[in-house]
DNA sequence: GGCAGTGTTACCTC
DNA sequence: AGAGGTAACACTGC
C-alpha cells in the first residue's frame, strides 16, 4: 500500500481517529517489525502513558508524536493500521497492538513482515537511516527545480533507479515513477545526465502532478484487502501504465509494454519513451 | 510448482 | 569512499 499517496491517505485517517488518544499497553508479537535502539519490552514499556499528540509524514515515512518519543513507522511492501475494539479477535498477521485508554486499539498488520517502527528520542526523527538523507518533499515547494537539475546532471545512472532512491525526490515508488516517467514521455533507462533541461523541466512536473492528484484521489488501491486503513483509494483508475500491460497507450495506442529495470517491473510505451532518440543522446 | 509483488538495505564488487 | 548490482527479508495469489 505504500508509496507517498496512499501513505499520506493512511496518515490523514489515522489522526482522525487515534489523535488525543493515549496508549496504556503494546503488545508486540514480531520483533523483527521493531527496529533501531529500543526493542520489545523496552519499546512497550516507553511507550505506556503516552499520548498521540499528532502524525506527520516524510515520504513515505510516518511519523508520530507521542508525548515523550517520536516513533517512525514504515509500511513497506504491505504494512497496514486499523483501529478497532480491544475485544475484537486479531486479525490474521497482526504484528503490534497498541491498547488505547478508550477501549480501542490501533494494530499493525503486515503480511510480508517487512515494515518498521523505530522508537527515538522526540527531536531525533532525522537520526533513523533512510531519514537521514530522504530528499525533498515533491508536493511541497522544498521540491526545487534547480537542485533537481543540478543532481540529475552529475549523475549517470537511469533514471528510474534514481528516483526510486528516495535522495533526489522523496515518496516516489514503482507505480508512481511509471506514471510519472510516462507522463514526461521519458524512458526509464535513460540516463539521468542525458535528459535535457526541458525534459528534465517536464519530469519534475510530472512528478508533483502525478503524486498530487494520487494524494487527491485518496492513493491507489492495488489488490482488493479487507478496508484497512486507507484502502479507500482511486487513483487505479487514473493509471496510463502500471498494469497496463498489453493495453493500447492513452496517448498513441500502441500496446504497453513490460520490461525489467533495476529487478523492478517496468511499465512503458515504447513509442512515447523513446530510449535513443536523436534528441536525448548525451551532449557532447 | 514457480514466480512476481506498492520497498529498503546489507552485502558484495569495482 | 562512492557507486551500482543483487539477494534477502516473508508470504500470498495467480
Amino acid at each position: 500500500m505504500p508509496e507517498l499517496p496512499e501513505v499520506e491517505t493512511v496518515r490523514q485517517g489515522l489522526l482522525k481517529l487515534v489523535k488525543g488518544s493515549t496508549i496504556i499497553g503494546v503488545d508486540v508479537y514480531w520483533d523483527r517489525i521493531i527496529s533501531g535502539e529500543i526493542h520489545s519490552e523496552d519499546f512497550a514499556s516507553q511507550l505506556i502513558g503516552n499520548r498521540i499528540i499528532d502524525i506527520n509524514r516524510r515520504g513515505k515515512y510516518l511519523l508520530f508524536n507521542f508525548s515523550h518519543w517520536s516513533m517512525i513507522s514504515h509500511l513497506r511492501m504491505e504494512g497496514k493500521y486499523e483501529v478497532s475494539e480491544t475485544n475484537e479477535p486479531l486479525k490474521k498477521h497482526t504484528h503490534i497492538v497498541f491498547h488505547l485508554s478508550d477501549g480501542r486499539d490501533l494494530r499493525y498488520l503486515d503480511v510480508r513482515k517487512f515494515g518498521r517502527m523505530t522508537l527515538v528520542p522526540k527531536g531525533e526523527e532525522f537520526t533513523v537511516a533512510g531519514l537521514k538523507t530522504i530528499g525533498p518533499e515533491p508536493i511541497s515547494e522544498t521540491f526545487d527545480l534547480t537542485f533537481f537539475k543540478k543532481i540529475l546532471k552529475q549523475k549517470s545512472r537511469a533514471i528510474k533507479p534514481l528516483l526510486l532512491e528516495q535522495k533526489v525526490v522523496a515518496g516516489l515508488g514503482n507505480i508512481y515513477v511509471d506514471e510519472a516517467l510516462f507522463e514526461a514521455e521519458i524512458h526509464p533507462l535513460r540516463p539521468a545526465h542525458s535528459l535535457r533541461p526541458k525534459e528534465v523541466e517536464q519530469l519534475h512536473q510530472s512528478i508533483i502532478d502525478v503524486l498530487r492528484k494520487a494524494v487527491l484521489a485518496g492513493g491507489t488501491t492495488i489488490r482488493s484487502y479487507k478496508h484497512a486503513l486507507g484502502k479507500v483509494g482511486n487513483f487505479q483508475v487514473e493509471l496510463h501504465v502500471y498494469g497496463k500491460t498489453n493495453e493500447p497507450c492513452t496517448n498513441c495506442g500502441t500496446p504497453i509494454k513490460k520490461i525489467k529495470v533495476a529487478q523492478r517491473g517496468t511499465h512503458i510505451c515504447t513509442n512515447c519513451q523513446k530510449l535513443t532518440t536523436k534528441n536525448s543522446l548525451p551532449r557532447s
